[in-house]
RNA sequence: GGUCCUGUAGAGCAGUUUGGAGUGCUCGCCACCCUGUCAAGGUGGAGGUCGCGGGUUCAAGUCCCGUCAGGACCGCCA
């Protein structure tokens, strides 16, 4: 190892050796020692070993696998990378080898050896062993092989070595790679990242149930959405996003419910209408994917995640309309119901595709009614309003619209549906002090990626999931 | 909240229809064998409160009742 060098194609920053290997420092097995010059190696990645060919490396990582045959051992390490194969024919490192079960965290050091029979054509030879922990727990299915062959449940119960599983983090790769995208293409349009406190005093916002809980001996709750918070903040940035949990305690049980979901918030000043707000939407969700292509082409690859084409205007349909159409061309008649059912979601999307070749399908103007009382009607049909559901395969993905932005409207739209504008008071001071017309959106991030990696339960796309049944891990 | 389905070894499943000894498959685990593996291969072995409780029966994994757990669809859902 003389230094520094470039590292893997990524910008060509300058690779950051974090620490020394101490393979060395340890009492070793017997082997070839690893340097003849006595100094000791840094660690490198195993997408790495390929430009060393020759020299001495150390990698570290999960033995991923460990394949005994009667001369030689191979053994695959695993690390933030992927995967290299390190080959021992040193009887007692071999039986080492043997006895270490798989996922046990070891510290290699050997030469990189280039070989037309090796996985990827390169692989370490004449290693030296470190372990840096216990001799881990057989994990309840085998992370190495490429199928997964356990339930939902087994692999969320067992989500601190399941999600080592290449599929299992796959679509968390995706899902990181979304996020980076939905801020990047929000920042781009002069959007303010904020954080808004997810604990609330008052838990009045719309019918559905939320979590309770004792702060200081007060009620408080766990907010359903940062949706005042972010109104409020247009009134400073004019354009603010948020990246970050709700809860909602309904006691849904179905494949695309959570308790606690992530929430890609955002909220604009300054609009005409509602559409202002959805070509925003067109943007981020266009900016989300290219991001998924640019940032996670392997969970991509390894998921044959279809990635979709965002239209330059993503096709429209009128709540209105849309029960028209479903009431004319299928054997149901949703005319005069105030929401469409998921079927009718599902049927619609597929009637988009066809019709005009899109993956995502705006339904706007759905019934005031059914709307929170934030909602800004359609000033040309007031049972209307001016708000969207973003359909993608078949699943409502965002959640929009024009809000109220005067006062008296909200005053008058709370007296409307009975309530006191008492407990919003330091919501309503943004609106006395002067509010422009805006609007905004909620995307849900573990249902986006589910369509998107085609996962039939959106607990196989979120981290822990919290609902009516599980709270641990 | 409603309807339906499923609980059998660490994982995934047969076996339940027609009651007859925990009968079996794939993987893992343990031991041994194997000259380069690629989800290696071979031989042998261990591992079971058939979710739990009750009932019917000479006899229950199998039939009945209850209960708990998991799943699907619907309802509900900013």
């Amino acid at each position: 190892m003389t230094g520094p060098r470039r590292g893997p194609a990524g910008g060509g920053a300058k690779v950051r050796w974090h620490r020394e290997c101490k393979v060395p420092a340890r009492p070793r097995l017997p082997g070839t020692p690893g340097r003849s010059d006595g100094g000791v190696s840094m660690r490198i990645l195993s997408s790495q070993v390929a430009e060393h060919v020759g020299e001495t490396v150390c990698v570290a990582g999960w033995l991923h696998r460990v394949r005994a045959l009667k001369s030689v051992t191979f053994a695959v390490v695993r690390d933030r990378a992927g995967l290299v194969q390190v080959v021992a024919a040193d009887a007692e490192l071999v039986k080492r080898l043997g006895e270490l079960p798989e996922e046990t965290v070891v510290e290699v050091e050997g030469t990189a050896t280039a070989n037309p029979q090796a996985p990827g054509g390169v692989e370490i030879t004449s290693p030296v062993l470190r372990e840096l922990s216990d001799p881990a727990l057989t994990p309840p299915f085998d992370i190495y092989r490429p199928v997964v062959t356990a339930a939902l449940p087994t692999v969320l119960d067992n989500a601190a070595v399941t999600l080592r599983h290449p599929r299992l983090r796959a679509p968390f790769e995706i899902s990181a790679a979304s996020v980076s995208g939905f801020r990047g293409a929000l920042e781009g349009l002069g959007f303010t990242e904020i954080h808004t406190p997810k604990v609330v005093s008052s838990a009045t916002e719309s019918g559905a149930n939320v979590f309770k809980l004792d702060w200081f001996g007060r009620n408080a709750y766990l907010a359903q959405s940062p949706q005042f918070y972010k109104q409020t903040m247009v009134g400073v940035f004019e354009r603010v996003f948020e990246v970050g949990p709700v809860f909602r305690a309904e006691p849904h049980d179905t494949a695309r419910h959570l308790a606690q979901y992530t929430s890609l918030d955002a909220e604009l000043g300054f609009v005409t209408d509602h559409r202002d707000v959805m070509a925003v939407v067109r943007d981020a969700v266009a900016g989300m994917v290219a991001a998924i292509a640019e940032r996670a082409p392997a969970a991509v690859e390894l998921l044959k995640v279809e990635l979709p084409e965002v239209p330059a205007e993503i096709p429209s349909i009128h709540f209105a309309d849309a029960q028209e159409l479903l009431a004319r061309e299928t054997d149901e008649d949703p005319r005069g119901e105030p929401d469409l059912a998921p079927a009718h979601e599902r049927w619609l999307c597929d009637w988009a595709v066809r019709e005009h070749g899109s993956q995502f399908l705006f339904v706007t103007g759905y019934p005031m009614a059914k709307r929170p009382f934030y909602t800004h009607p359609d000033p040309e049909r007031p049972e209307f309003s001016n708000s969207f559901d973003l359909l993608f395969r078949g699943l409502e993905l965002v959640t929009g619209g024009q809000r109220l932005h005067r006062h008296s409207d909200y005053l008058a739209a709370l007296a409307a549906r009975g309530e006191s504008p008492e407990p919003y008071a330091g919501y309503l001071a943004a609106f006395a002090h002067g509010m422009p017309p805006h609007g905004g959106f909620a995307l849900g991030l573990e249902r986006f990626v589910a369509r998107m990696t085609g996962a039939d339960n959106i607990r196989w796309t979120t981290l822990f999931p919290r609902d009516l049944h599980r709270l641990t891990p």
